[in-house]
RNA sequence: GCCGGAAUAGCUCAGUCGGUAGAGCAACUGAUUCGUAAUUAGUAGGUCGGAGGUUCGAAUCCUCUUUCCGGCACCA
């Protein structure tokens, strides 16, 4: 006698075990039939579960954030039901609900092509439209193990092998195809109305290179058509922000074959690169740290001691001359040490914050490479603190106030944090990560903001924070770090005078903001999609005449401006006022100025702004007012 | 690095079955002096990423290679 308490609280009483089918049918003919799953006691089960005791349910439709997650999960297994109707020697491994959507790996002899995609969503149409029920069943391990096996599913029988022995196995089985899986799924695939392949792309079994390659399918699955062309639409507008897109179009960089990953900024970009430099470079000063610059070869001597060179030895861009070898450094932190080693450091110098945008070179696997966002060359805003123990605490709390300051002025407030901890390989002792663990920790709970634990992620040195920014395809990069490194500072014997006399080794802080200063760029590109806030933009204003008759009053507004600091432009050139606007718009300068005959007899500019919006005539000064204001603002939409 | 795809004019792209390489924009020359997102006429522009091969003949087919794109692994 089952008793079901519903989530509005109320019950209903059975009088023999229900499914969750049942309930909703209870409940109302229209919830049963939308119904996709229903949550027993905080567990998501399928509508066809039986319940024998007393239980709180809900049934969970298209409407509960579950429900398409569940769609999709459902969808994975459509996937592989009509590859194995399809290609019957395929195998079929694992398929999980992704962001946006699902993907399935398969092995298989040879490539999926287009084509067989194309014919793989046909038949999953099919499959669909049939309405095919889904049904659940339990099978002892040894027993699915050996199923599995006969079926020439080698990789489901691993699988077996590695969930719990206190689990069920269970099976979902849709017509003649049947897979492992722990479920819920959607009752019957007529559920599944909106979903489309996306691409192939290889990917390692149990996600070890160490393994033979799989093809993995990617799909994207909705609750609707609707849905889901407007996720295609989302992904075809994000795709015009491309920074790639955007840097060639408004002649920032490009890359060329001789240079793989290495960038080669135009007059435009560059003027992005400095302004974000000079800036940072400004905050650091304000905020104690010193700024130096050390070499860009160093001998190997000194990889040798860092422990570099056992690690990224193939990593590292080599040369010699006259018996020498030399790296180029991939990271500055052994020069700095070289700095701080330089005469008698005291307790008293500590914390020492030594900055530097150096140029790094870390030879990356070719296949990383992806335009400003992973490059071979790349300079950091970078810097080094040098301080006790007992100072880690405040130096991260400081740090993290420092970064979102930063990231507010660039407007970015979107940002992923993660604490990586202590990985079974370290150095240093348990008290000491102790310390350096929590001190992270206190930091990022005095943010406010969710963060998330990565545990045994950190370095073998130290622990670290990261800071995590989204492109416009989703994909995530990491911009700023802070790591604590206990190693470093001994192996290039690092020492300070304590108070009491002794020598002491410094603990290292690793540091920066913006991470690669490529990297952080292209998102800044890819967030603004090319209209970049005034304060960053390559060129704030164009004066643009409207005929020759105002081309040196013209000229003299570009250098008045010019000399006052901003980055104008003047086109003199012989079109016509709608061809000019109509062209710097899209190189998406803030503001245009127009004169004609009316604003030369005035002294006066008529300010257009990229959005297309007039804002009347005024006087210069007026003008450098309003530009004055905008760049002051930064990224912020609030001064 | 691994799996798959791609590379054609400065840019964006077309090019059928292997049969003399094409468009728009940009550039250049001229006309036009114009009031808020494309004035107009003409001219020029290419060893089809590179190397080899098949063929009477290769942008097209094959092999190797470089780079890029999408994933995967990696990211001090």
């Amino acid at each position: 006698m089952p008793v079901i308490t519903l989530p509005d609280g109320s019950q209903r009483v059975f009088d023999a075990p229900v499914s969750v089918h049942d309930i909703a049918a209870a409940i109302g003919p229209g919830l049963a039939r939308v119904a996709l799953a229903g949550k027993v006691n905080g567990r998501l089960v399928d509508t066809s579960r039986t319940l024998t005791e007393d239980a709180e349910v809900a049934i969970i439709t298209e409407r509960d954030p579950e429900g398409l997650d569940i769609i999709r999960h459902s969808s994975a297994h459509l996937l592989a039901h009509a590859v194995k109707q399809l290609h019957p020697s395929a195998q079929v491994t694992i398929g999980p609900v992704i962001e946006n959507g699902f993907y399935y790996d398969f092995a298989f002899e040879r490539p999926f092509t287009p084509d067989d995609l194309a014919q793989i969503q046909a038949r999953m149409e099919e499959l669909a439209a049939q309405d095919i029920p889904l049904e659940r069943s339990v099978m002892p391990r040894d027993e699915a193990a050996a199923f599995f096996r006969n079926m020439g599913e080698e990789y489901k029988a691993q699988i077996i092998a590695d969930i719990p022995t206190n689990e069920d196995i269970s099976l979902y089985r849709q017509a003649d195809f049947i897979d492992l899986c722990r479920g819920p799924h959607v009752p019957s695939t007529g559920k599944l109305k909106a979903f489309k392949l996306m691409k192939v792309a290889g990917a390692y079994w149990r996600g070890d290179s160490r393994n033979e390659m799989l093809q993995r399918i990617y799909g994207t699955a909705w609750l609707d058509q609707k849905a889901l062309k407007a996720y295609l639409h989302r992904l075809e507008e994000a795709e015009k922000r491309d920074h790639r897109k955007v840097g060639k179009a408004l002649d920032l960089f490009h890359v060329q074959e001789e240079a793989p990953g290495m960038v080669f900024w135009h007059d435009r970009g560059w003027r992005i690169y400095v302004e974000v430099q000079n800036y940072i470079r400004q905050l650091l000063r304000e905020h104690d740290y010193q700024e130096v610059h050390t070499p860009q070869i160093v001998d190997r001597v000194l990889w040798e001691r860092s422990g570099h060179w056992e690690k990224f030895r193939n990593d590292m861009f080599t040369t010699s001359s006259e018996n020498r070898d030399y790296a180029v450094k991939p990271m500055n932190c052994p020069c700095h040490i070289q700095i701080f080693n330089q005469g008698l450091r005291s307790y008293r110098d500590l914390p020492l914050r030594m900055a530097e945008f150096g140029s790094c070179h870390r030879n990356e696997p070719s296949g990383t490479l992806h335009g400003l966002m992973r490059v071979r060359n790349f300079v950091q805003d970078d810097a080094h603190i040098f301080c006790t123990e007992d100072q880690i605490q405040s130096e991260v709390s400081a740090f993290m106030e420092l970064l979102f300051h930063v990231y507010a002025d660039f407007g970015f407030s979107e940002v992923q944090l993660a604490l990586s901890t202590r990985p079974p390989q370290r150095v240093g002792s348990d008290a000491v990560w102790d310390k350096a663990e929590q001190a992270l920790e206190i930091a990022l709970n005095h943010s406010g903001l969710p963060w998330t634990l990565k545990p045994g992620e950190g370095a073998f040195y130290g622990p670290k924070i990261e800071f995590v920014l989204r492109d416009c395809l989703d994909r995530l990069w990491q911009c700023g770090t802070i790591q604590v490194d206990f190693s470093m500072p001994g192996r290039l014997d690092a020492h300070y005078i304590a108070e009491d006399g002794s020598r002491r080794t410094p603990v290292m802080l690793h540091r920066a903001i913006l991470g690669s200063l490529e990297r952080f760029i292209g998102i800044l590109i890819e967030q603004y999609a090319g209209a970049l806030p005034v304060w960053l933009s390559p060129v704030q204003a164009v004066v643009l005449d409207i005929t020759d008759h105002q081309a040196e009053y013209a000229a003299q507004l570009e250098k008045t401006l010019m000399q006052q600091g901003f980055r104008v432009a003047a086109d003199l050139r012989n079109e016509k006022i709608g061809f000019k606007i109509r062209e710097h718009t899209l190189q998406r300068v803030p503001y245009l100025l127009v004169v004609g005959d009316r604003e030369m007899a005035t002294e006066t500019v008529a300010v257009r702004t990229r959005t297309g919006q007039d804002l009347g005539t005024m006087k210069l000064a007026a003008f450098v007012d309003l530009l004055q204001a905008d760049i002051a603002r930064r990224g912020r939409s609030e001064p």
